[in-house]
DNA sequence: AAAAAAGAATTGACAATGTAAAATTTACGT
DNA sequence: ACGTAAATTTTACATTGTCAATTCTTTTTT
């Protein structure tokens, strides 16, 4: 009886590979731009191969969108872990979070898009999302706990991430050019965080 | 020489009625959900009927949009002119904000999309998107003005659209659910306004 | 009133896409 | 070597956006 001729590493290399291309096809192009046959081309394969290793192009996109949130998440688990004290891994948090949505525009672009899939459908996807969250989570329960800040761990970390995102939306939608940049704006939130 | 048949009024009503029906299926299905058969079925003509008063699915889908800022524009209008002092109308203005996101959430999806069309394409959508801005900064001059707040205008009305964009879209995207709403978060937000 | 003219609507057609199914190639165990 | 099953490619088709040709309507001109 015949072997697998395709190791679990060959298959995890070309959904890499894959989902690389896709992230910089997607991030530019949007959904619609980017073509099942065009991405095939770019690998360098036929259009139908890519069929092999997702399931459909629904499934390519729920991909390239976790892999986006593993590198968010893990940007926010390392400044998490570099801050010293409470008050500046919040600050930490902030900044690689803006540092990401400016670096990996398209990225960003795509975890937050709005047309989502149902819930439910893609669990790494929403696992990678859950974390994200969380170190900030945790560190805004740690801050609480030193009194750094006030309120309920859950809620003000809500609220402060939807402050950033906001803000970062509004940037990227270019809603904020009119003197008004992400820089001068990211600080007064931070000092706004401190006295609720 | 002859006439046109199509007075403007008649072009303005299938516009109108499209657009209605467009909102439905674009807010429920997304812009891929949506055929131009289909809707053009909906309306009960012929599939390439649209094409006479649509340049393509792209326009239609701006004036979708347009026309949801339009309505967005003029609710946050009515709440600037019902409110009697700046304090009152920065707190109408945000409630009104948030009812249009609950009451028409697809609307809102569609509006603040992160897809967006190259800037300087769709003028009038553009002016209604400036237009449902200018009523929140013009109350926040007149706040600040009465020294209700403090502050840069522009700034500050930044800011504070940023926050309740952002809590609105994490609500929107259903990542406010374990145990924190919008309604819980929201006056947080306007308590926080006051004092920075 | 009939014909002409042009606008409006429909129909037909085509290229691009997602993807299913068939056909082919490849690689491994015997 | 050879058979077998997996991997890939090739074919094929339905759906879409949209152009072009055709038909239908309405209005002006004679």
């Amino acid at each position: 009886m015949p072997r697998l001729s395709l190791t679990q590493e060959e298959v995890d290399a070309f959904r890499a590979r894959a989902v690389d291309v896709a992230t910089g096809l997607f991030g530019e192009l949007g959904y619609r731009g980017v073509t099942l046959r065009s991405l095939a081309a770019e690998l360098g394969v036929s259009p139908m191969t890519p069929y092999r290793y997702f399931e459909n192009k629904e499934e390519l996109f729920a991909m390239v969108r976790t892999e986006a949130f593993r590198r968010f998440a893990d940007a926010q688990k390392e400044a998490a872990r570099t801050a010293e004290d409470p008050e500046e891994a919040l600050k930490a948090l902030g900044m690689a979070y803006v540092r990401f949505a400016l670096e990996e525009p398209s990225a960003y672009h795509i975890m937050f898009e709005l047309q989502q899939a149902p819930a439910g459908t893609y669990e790494t996807l929403e696992r990678e999302q859950a974390r994200a969250f969380s170190y900030l989570h945790e560190a805004v329960r740690r801050a609480i706990e030193s009194c750094a800040l006030e309120g309920d761990p859950l809620r003000q970390a809500h609220l402060l991430w939807a402050k950033v995102h906001g803000l970062v939306s509004l940037h990227l939608a270019g809603k904020l050019e009119m003197g008004c940049s992400l820089q001068d704006l990211l600080p007064e939130i931070f000092d706004n965080a401190r006295e609720s």
